[in-house]
DNA sequence: GGGTACATGTAATCAGTTACATGATTTA
DNA sequence: TAAATCATGTAACTGATTACATGTACCC
């Protein structure tokens, strides 16, 4: 059982088994749930969820049926394998640390190149955007109700929403007091 | 100048134009200074280090002379048409949001296929890991002198301590009230 | 002068992205 | 029935990673 060489999943086959093994699906009801949710911290294109429940597939960790009529579009589902291999990893502690990767601090590391209003402006945008997103996270967080019979996405939702109130408070100070 | 294609530079371009903007280097001086300031939020093997410089070159970018004893190592400096095109893309909005790419964020996600047990050391292990990470931090930031001639990376590291201080907060309250 | 750690690179591979292409369904 | 949108995929490319390979300096 689960024979299949760790080597060959990468983040985004074991975020594809997670979402399958709550709910059978189509690779466009995937992308409806990526778009919703992980996606939000892990973005990819809808592409990559048809190729890699297809690769799932040829290790055994998926199968699939397609439908006989309408679109004939493929339903996969979680093997007995898959769903052991994916518990082993859940289990596994994580060890690389998270990447934060942001372009408006990557620009704010190099601003020793540009003028205070150019910092200013960068600041401003970058606030201005993270409120956004922070808005939209609240939206979310309203929309789910009390009693749910899965909480984790809603507790992961709750990281998102402190990063965002870190990043407006990070981005004010840097505009109404820039770095000199 | 700078008749460079746009499309064919990464955020990897521009960390290599940035870091060789700020001073001449060769790619293991590079990989040095990443290796204590920006990789700790974007990562990338010491190899990309040595290829991106040399495609720098060959789009006019970068400029790298050999030395003639010794190791003979290539010296990267910034060209003009280089430094016109970092302060372009310096000065541009950044659009795409942050990713925050973080495996214990993932499986938290996923938890409901586990164990309250699996969850707790779950948490317990990333909130270790994260003030580890928070202790290097500080340590980063105590060892800057109060008057440095480049603030910005000192403050896109402020930016990290608040992420931290962030992580730590929500995986102790994940270990000690997990959710059910 | 032999071992070890530091330093410098290249080649091959692959995951992920971009771009393209088309089918099915709804709406005007 | 035409247009628009939603849905489903494939092919080609390429940036980034892995793995390999070797050179140089220092230390015992």
């Amino acid at each position: 059982m689960a024979s299949v060489s760790t080597r060959e999943l990468t983040p985004v086959s074991y975020l594809v088994l997670g979402l399958v093994a709550s709910e059978a699906s189509t690779s466009y009801e995937l992308k409806q749930k990526v778009a919703s949710s992980v996606g939000f911290m892990w973005a990819f294109p809808h592409s990559a969820l048809y190729a890699e429940p297809a690769r799932l597939v040829g290790l055994g960790l998926l199968s699939d049926r397609q439908e006989d009529h309408g679109r004939r579009r493929r339903v996969y589902t979680i093997t007995d394998d898959g769903r052991v291999e994916l518990e082993r990893w859940l289990r596994e502690p994580a060890t690389e640390p998270p990447q934060l990767r942001d372009l408006g601090l990557l620009k704010l590391f190099f601003s020793n190149l540009t003028s205070e209003d150019d910092v200013r402006s960068l600041a401003e945008a970058q606030s201005a955007a993270h409120r956004e997103r922070l808005a939209l996270y609240e939206a979310i967080e309203a929309s789910i109700p009390a009693e749910t019979p899965d909480p984790f996405p809603f507790a992961t939702l709750r990281m998102g929403l402190m990063c965002e109130r870190a990043f407006i408070a990070f981005w004010g100070e840097i505009a109404t007091n820039p770095p000199q």
